[in-house]
DNA sequence: CGTCGGAATTTGCCTGACAACTTGCCAACA
DNA sequence: TGTTGGCAAGTTGTCAGGCAAATTCCGACG
C-alpha cells in the first residue's frame, strides 16, 4: 500500500489560505474542538507525533498550535504523560479567540446567559464613567459610529461594524484600559450573537434610538442617565437574544 | 576567539529549574520586557536567529515562546517585517499570566487604579448574584475560607490564600462562568496588590469584619446587602492601596 | 512621477535526532 | 504482605540545519 493516503482525520492544510499560518489552522481545529466539548476535560489527545501526522503538519507546527491552547489555559502537557485537556475553570474564555472558537459553532446557552449577564453589569458602569470623562475625540467617535448605524442595518456586516465601533468607542472613553479589554472581549461576542439573531428572524427592534439616548448622556456628561440608558439597551439586546434561541 | 563566550545579554537557563520550561522562561523575559515598556510598542524586536542566539536557546525553543506571546497579543510577526510589539489596546491585558508579568516589576499607579475600578464594578454584582444562586457548598467553602482568615492574618501567606480563597468561592457562588473567570485575574492582581501593602507598612485594618458582613448577607440571601456590603469592601481595599503607593 | 517587477530578508515549515522528565511497573526488602 | 526503592519505557522538550513562502523594499521602466 501506498504511503501518502488521504487518511481518515481531516487536512487543515485546505483551510490555510484563510489568511492563518498553518499554526493557527490547526489552533483553530484543537481548540473549537475543545471549547465544543468534542475533547472533554480530563481527557488526554493524542500524541503529538502520531497527531502531527495525522494532521498532515509537521511536529513543529502541531506543537507551536498546542503551545497557544496551552497559552490560553485550555490544556496542560508533561511528558511522559501526555497532554490533557484541563478543566473549564482553567481556560480563559474571555479571550477573544477563545470566544471566537466557542461561537464558531452553535454556542452553550447557558454561556451566552452569562456574558449577557457580564455585559449587563459592566457596560453601563462604563458607560457612567464614560459620561464623566470623555474628551472631544471621544465624543466625535461615538458621533461617526453612531451615524454610520443610521445609515446601515444591524442585518449587514457594515452595520454591524458600526455597532462594534460605537461600544469601542463608548469603552475607549472610559479611559480604563482594564475595562477597555474586557469589553472588547465581551462586544466580540455579542456581535456573534447579533449574526444568530439576524440568522433566526428578522430585526427585531430599531437599535439606533436606544444607542442615540446612550450616546446623548455621554455627550451631556449625565451619568446617571448614561447608566440607565445603557442597561436598558442591554436589556432589551438580552430579550432579544434570548428569544432568538 | 573562542565560540562559546558568557555573551552580554542574558541568561535565561539559570530559570530553567524554576519548574518552568525553557520556553516558559524566555516567554517570561520577553513577556516582561514588554509589559515593563522596555520593548516600546511598534518596536521590532531582534530577528529570531540572532535572538535565539543571543539568549542561547534553540530557534524552536524561541519561536514556541513567541507564540505564547503572540496568543496573548503582545506581538505580531510577519515575514520579512519581523516580529513587532502590538500597542498596549490590543494586549490581553486580563490575561491571567499577563497580570503577572505586570506585576513582576514595580506596577504603573493608573494600571492599578484601572483594575481597582473594574474591581470596585464587578465583585459588588458578583455578590450580589452569589446572594441569589448561593447552595449550600457554596456557604460552606465561604465560611471555611473565612474561619482561615480570622487564625491568620493578612501578613502571612496562609491568611493571603485564605483571602483568595473566599473571593473565589464566592465567585463561584455566583455560578457565572464568565465572571469566575473574569475575577480569577482580578483577584490574582489584588493579592500582588496586597502585597505590596503589607511591605509599606503595617496592615492598616482589621478585613474580617468586612469579609464577614458579606458573608452574612449572602448567607442570608440578601442581594442588596452583599452588594453594599462588597462595595465597602472594595473601597477600604482601594483606599488602602491608594495611600501606600 | 507612477507603476510594475525582481531580489533580499525574515518568518514559516519541515526533517531527524537526542535529552530530560515522569510515570508506573517490578523487584527487593522489612 | 505491605512498602520502598530503583529501573525501564514512553512522551514531551530541546536541539540543529535546511528549504520554502511571503512580504517589503528598491530599482527600472513606461
Amino acid at each position: 500500500m501506498p504511503t501518502d493516503e488521504p487518511d481518515d482525520k481531516s487536512i487543515p492544510r485546505s483551510a490555510k489560505g484563510s489568511g492563518r499560518r498553518l499554526r493557527g489552522a490547526v489552533a483553530h481545529y484543537l481548540g473549537s474542538a475543545i471549547v465544543s466539548g468534542e475533547i472533554a476535560p480530563g481527557e488526554k489527545l493524542t500524541g503529538e507525533i502520531a497527531n502531527a501526522e495525522a494532521l498532515d503538519v509537521s511536529r513543529s507546527a502541531y506543537r507551536e498550535a498546542v503551545q497557544v491552547l496551552t497559552a490560553k489555559g485550555l490544556v496542560e502537557s508533561r511528558p511522559k504523560a501526555g497532554t490533557r485537556v484541563l478543566p473549564r475553570s482553567r481556560w480563559n474564555i474571555l479571550d477573544p479567540q477563545v470566544l471566537a472558537w466557542a461561537f464558531s459553532a452553535e454556542p452553550d446557552v447557558s454561556f451566552v446567559r452569562d456574558l449577557f449577564e457580564l455585559r449587563a453589569v459592566v457596560e453601563p458602569a462604563a458607560a457612567r464613567f464614560a459620561a464623566e470623562r470623555r474628551d472631544k475625540d471621544d465624543v466625535k467617535a461615538m458621533k461617526d459610529a453612531l451615524a454610520k448605524m443610521r445609515r446601515h442595518t444591524l442585518a449587514t456586516e457594515a452595520g454591524r461594524a458600526a455597532d462594534r465601533a460605537f461600544h469601542d468607542a463608548l469603552l475607549r472613553a472610559t479611559h480604563n484600559d482594564a475595562m477597555i479589554a474586557l469589553s472588547a472581549s465581551i462586544s466580540a461576542a455579542v456581535s456573534w450573537t447579533t449574526e444568530f439573531k439576524q440568522r433566526s428572524r428578522a430585526l427585531p427592534r430599531d437599535p439606533v434610538p436606544d444607542h442615540a439616548r446612550v450616546f446623548d448622556a455621554i455627550a451631556a456628561g449625565d451619568p446617571d442617565a448614561a447608566s440607565t440608558a445603557m442597561r436598558a439597551l442591554v436589556d432589551l439586546a438580552l430579550d432579544d437574544t434570548r428569544s432568538a434561541m
